[in-house]
DNA sequence: AAATGAGTTGTAAACGTTTGCGATTCCTGG
DNA sequence: CCAGGAATCGCAAACGTTTACAACTCATTT
């Protein structure tokens, strides 16, 4: 149960500690065969290095705390997937927080975190005031937001061009022959502004009449579309394709459509975003944009390793694009 | 950016580093109004304890580990869901690892962990191999084994009782007048011996004839079950209903089922195991047995707390209670 | 009034590393 | 054979806490 410290395996070899750890970290000003000596005896006795106390004097922790909303969702997940992956491919662990439901929790978390001295925080934000609710700490520790579209934000972020996502992706409806196509969801937080630009800009261009449905309450769950969408379809089906701002709120259009017996895509074609691993599922099979999160995780902890390793100072937006995945909730018409 | 310390406030208050620290850990020994006084001035200058430097001393890093085969998997994501919210409220924080693809990770993230000090070592298993894997550091640290099912094993771990799972699962199927139930997926794990031990104890109750469909290298994922299902379905069809073992692959015999234009649950009633987030979807609606994962989550904290903070030797097997779930892929035969 | 004791504060060691600097050894060239 | 320097190695400080122990201040008791 006691660990071996470095202290254990000078007495045995008969060196001085400062030689252990100079043998183990790869120190120039010792020689050959001792450093072989002693890197033998440390695996034979079994030590590893404490890392908290090497913390503790190299001012470093290697730690990064990643805090999105919840780990549970599937979005959240996936970029949480690929950012330890990357992270500790360079060396780093990840200190993972649900920033939970309400921004008080978020702030606690960080706070909480700054204590664990972290190294840099990876935030995908519960929402456009996350900016503004940990902004106090920006000068205390590097941090990178992900996901959420800080527009203009003198902060480093990485998102996807979710503006350009949302233009592809009704000049595909355009193109399988849809004139009428309603844009459903949020608009309220920049991302979604943002998606509902490019939805604006692509009926700009195409001549298309601009039609919105959505609420002030929105929110991007299954549960939320599946009401408002409900609402929706008691009114009068004078488009034939939907744009929903997002891939739970498709899903929840679908579940409403279905029980009202509207065939999709047969009598509507339907696109989401984000393209979460739902999506995929057989009998879903839903036509969406994707957010390349692989690549936005493993960008977001690239830019936040030039923080702390180089001390960058300044913001970088790293805005990545979407892409369209065809599947089978569009159909063209005749 | 210069973090302010112990010695900052103190040499601020005009008292010893050893003052302010008491007042802030709520010692006894220290006067009513030093101890407000120091309080006020520690935030008002930002002071946050530095956890790297307490863990030094206290040898405590109110740190557990967490691995799991892979966060972007659903199950997985809710187990840490629950496990990091409940380790925070008593206050530790999570240092999350994903153990990959082989047993060559797994080994060396929990190293790594050893590494960080952490108190305890909260692990999902990749499979039946993870115990002797990991076997050699569990007298280093304390350890407990979450979902996975190592029957006699001297570790301590908590599960479902998933033979009770597939029991309560077959005889359902029985009471809706299914008499050829056909078992679907792996046998080889303990885990998945018990989830077949299940079904076999009901259908010895209850009269039926056991039939088992299965390779030996199935894998619980989507794209296997649906392999699988293919070949399946190329026999004859000659039972009303499919025990999958794994919602995963209840998900690819569905996707078969409808590529073969079998009706389920018109012609085939389906139910799977796990509840995993994507069997309650629209459109699948699938009829499963849940494991409570946040029981299991809150249990597994709990009981790596009680080893930690009492020292609490030998081992427990704690087991939860599955229930049924029904949804739509079950029909009563008449 | 002195002794006792409770209550409060300061001193210093300890946790396990890393690293600048000085000391030692050894080799090399003049 | 000796000076000089390179190559190794040890010493000790430092990182920011916690905590046992000593020390001090008062009030209380005898």
């Amino acid at each position: 149960m006691k660990n071996v410290t470095l202290k254990d395996v000078a007495k045995a070899a008969g060196v001085s500690y400062a030689t252990v750890s100079r043998a183990l970290s790869g120190s120039p000003q010792i020689g050959r065969e001792t450093r072989e000596r002693i890197v033998k005896l440390c695996d034979e006795m079994g030590y590893t290095t404490n890392y908290v106390a090497r913390s503790m004097v190299k001012k470093k922790t290697d730690l990064i705390g990643l805090v999105v909303p919840s780990i549970d969702n599937s979005f959240d997940a996936e970029l949480a997937y690929y950012a330890e992956m990357s992270a500790r491919a360079h060396g780093y662990n990840i200190m993972l927080c649900n920033s939970g439901p309400d921004l008080q929790q978020e702030k606690t978390v960080v706070k909480l975190l700054l204590g664990r001295q972290v190294d840099g925080i990876l935030i995908v934000p519960q929402g456009p005031q996350t900016y503004e609710n940990i902004r106090a700490y920006a000068d205390q520790v590097p941090i990178v937001f992900l996901s959420e579209n800080l527009r203009d934000q003198p902060q480093s972020y990485v998102a996807t061009d979710n503006s350009h996502g949302t233009y592809i992706g009704t000049r595909y409806l355009y193109e399988l022959g849809h004139r009428d196509i309603l844009y459903f969801g949020r608009r309220q937080s920049t991302t979604h502004q943002l998606r509902a630009e490019g939805y604006i800009r692509a009926c700009r261009e195409l001549g298309l009449e601009q039609r919105f449905f959505n609420s002030d309450f929105s929110s991007s769950s299954i549960a939320n579309g599946y009401q408002l969408a409900r609402e929706l379809f008691e009114r009068e089906m004078d488009y034939t394709a939907i744009f929903a701002s997002t891939d739970s709120n498709a899903l929840g259009i679908m579940k409403a459509a279905d029980e009202r017996g509207i065939d999709i895509p047969g009598q509507l074609s339907l696109i989401g975003f984000d393209n979460i691993q739902m999506t995929s599922l057989p009998r879903i099979e839903l036509t969406t944009i994707e957010q390349p999160k692989r690549d936005m995780a493993v960008q977001a902890v690239d830019m936040l390793r030039d923080k702390i390793e180089n001390g960058r100072q300044g913001y970088i937006h790293q805005i990545l694009l979407p892409s369209l995945v065809k599947r089978s909730t569009c159909r063209a018409l005749d």
